[in-house]
DNA sequence: TTTATTGGTG
């Protein structure tokens, strides 16, 4: 039934190229009714296919030599529905440059762009026109008001647009509901959804979803039980809702029971599994799912990445473009795929995945750029990565952290306390990263009073230092020969040591002779990794630089006596 | 024409 519409789109396809001024709005209008894949037929070797499409459309528009009003509303909602949120807004703004009239579909559909790339100033703007032509009386106008104030986190606008609109639709309800729920007023949008005259799905799910983010999963799981009808996005909800809390089990007894399950589903379990550790788990379920998509890949790349296991992590991403030829990756991908490289620590990934970029014709951007910024300090060309960090159109807090961490271990001290005090002039609240990369800075130069300094300074941010903030000034103060106050630093630890923390005190009592403390930290070490042969050898070492032959002997018997072999290049032994 | 669920950088 549609092949004949495609072959008329073809045939008038064919006359807009030629430059004769035929009804342009009709292909438009057409394209959108469409079906995606027949419209993707119709963009000539494309590789990302929506902004193929969306220059595609734009292009018909722009063969028309006195296109209406209607034609540029068609394209505008277009672009909008296509997620080309930026082009429909510059397309609005050239409709009315050339002083066409805005309609009510031109307007909603652009508000909805302005929502959804947070555009305050643009939104304000064509809200002003919309009530300048006297489009403001308009449901569809309205509601649109009302989640784009919601979705700026003006309530007070939104609430007023709200109240202005005399038939209010369930999508109007569910727009301001939606807008409290994300502002965190629970109460208020508890009282919406009672007050509401027709509910439907995605009222419950908005409920089911707002009860999620603030942990509250019993009284999610009650009105789970209470809905008259469930989709996909129901029991989605309910799973990641479920893995945020750490509620790991439960969200598998949800997943297990889903009569159906999209890809979204398993990529929330597998992204659960992937936050508590347990990859083994993940690897099962991504073996097991049905139809790998894109999605799904960068889930388990992902997980990979964050667990350290970079070098598995691209693997599957090489598994990925050798067996999946028709899944490309995309900007996602790239992002974990250059952070397995900057964990493997090698330049020469560097170059690899710039130049990889380019033949698939990625677009830069910041997320990108951080995840490079990251790459080059830690591979040693912090000139690159400065370059990067300087060419970010947004900095924000991680591009921060990350290259005051490639300046840190760079041995730039001056210039990584100097971007820390940018980032705060600029009153960007530095996170626990930050600190990292700063105190891992002061121990590169060995600032044993800055970095206590710096330590303290993470209380003033509402901060409280992990397990690996403690392991940094451990390691500072022993390097600095400071042996005592390093091992009290330890004892201080208000969450259990891990081997690495003890580890960076036993490395340092060898460098310093100190039998006593490194025989404490050598315990420690073997009590929590004892398969890490390398802590008895060290411990061998300490004692025989004191002069302690027989204990040095005996260990090194118990050594060959285990069978153990000499495990070396753990992490804290470089 | 307007609303809800997913994956990311330290």
């Amino acid at each position: 039934m549609l092949v004949p519409k495609l072959e008329t789109l073809l045939s008038k396809q064919i006359t807009v190229q030629q430059g004769k001024q035929i009804h342009g709005c009709i292909i438009i209008n057409r394209l959108y009714y469409l079906e995606p894949l027949l419209i993707r037929q119709l963009v000539p070797s494309s590789r990302s296919y929506s902004t193929g499409l969306a220059h595609y459309v734009q292009g018909i528009l722009h063969h028309l030599q006195n296109p209406d009003a209607f034609s540029w509303s068609c394209t505008i909602r277009y672009l909008s529905q296509e997620g080309q949120f930026k082009d429909a807004f510059s397309l609005y703004a050239e409709m009315s440059r050339v002083g066409l009239c805005p309609s009510t579909f031109a307007v909603s559909s652009t508000l909805r762009a302005c929502a959804r790339i947070v555009d305050k100033i643009g939104g304000r703007v064509v809200h002003g026109q919309a009530y300048k032509y006297g489009l403001c009386t308009c449901v569809y106008v309205q509601t649109s008001l009302v989640d784009l104030y919601s979705k700026l986190g003006d309530m007070g606008t939104a609430q007023k647009a709200f109240d202005e609109i005399v038939d209010k639709n369930v999508v109007s309800w569910n727009s301001i509901l939606s807008g409290y729920l994300k502002s965190g007023n629970l109460a208020e949008a508890k009282r919406m959804f009672n007050s509401m005259p027709a509910k439907d799905v995605v009222s419950w799910n908005s409920m089911l979803s707002g009860y999620a983010r603030v942990g509250n999963m019993d009284q999610a799981s009650i009105m789970f039980k209470q809905m008259p009808e469930r989709n996909f996005a129901s029991w989605n909800a309910m799973i990641s809702g479920f893995v945020d809390c750490g509620r790991i089990k439960s969200a598998r007894g949800y997943f297990d029971k889903m009569p159906q399950k999209n890809n979204i589903s398993w990529m929330a379990m597998i992204s659960g599994y992937s936050k508590c550790g347990d990859v083994e788990s993940a690897n099962v379920l991504f073996s097991k799912l049905p139809k790998k998509d894109l999605l799904s890949f960068n889930a388990m790349i992902s997980c990979l990445v964050k667990n350290s296991k970079p070098k598995e992590a691209l693997q599957l991403f090489d598994q990925m473009l050798k067996h999946h030829v028709d899944i490309q990756p995309d900007k996602l991908t790239l992002v974990s795929v250059i952070s397995a490289c900057s964990q493997l620590g090698d330049l020469r990934f560097g170059s690899w995945i710039e130049s990889y970029m380019k033949s698939i014709k990625v677009e830069r951007d910041d997320h990108l750029c951080t995840a490079l910024i990251d790459l080059y300090g830690k591979c040693g060309n912090v000139q690159k990565a400065s370059e990067l960090f300087n060419s970010l159109e947004k900095k924000d807090v991680v591009a921060y952290s990350a290259m005051i961490l490639g300046f840190g271990i760079n041995s730039k001290i001056d210039e990584a306390t100097k971007l820390f005090k940018s980032l705060i002039d600029a009153r960007i609240p530095p996170n626990l990263a930050t600190f990292t990369g700063l105190l891992t800075s002061y121990c590169h130069a060995g600032l044993v009073e800055e970095g206590y300094k710096c330590f303290a300074m993470m209380k003033d941010h509402k901060l409280t230092p992990s397990t690996d903030h403690y392991a940094t000034m451990v390691d500072l103060l022993a390097r600095a020969g400071r042996l005592q106050e390093a091992y009290e630093m330890i004892t201080s630890m208000p969450m259990q040591p891990h081997a690495g923390v003890w580890g960076a005190l036993l490395l340092a009592c060898k460098v310093h002779n100190n039998a006593q403390l490194g025989e404490i930290a050598a315990k420690h070490c073997l009590e929590l990794e004892p398969e890490t042969t390398a802590y008895y050898s060290l411990l061998a070492d300490i004692y025989a630089s004191v002069g302690k032959w027989g204990e040095a002997r005996n260990l090194r018997k118990v050594i060959k006596e285990k069978k153990l072999r000499n495990l070396p290049g753990s992490s804290w032994m470089e």
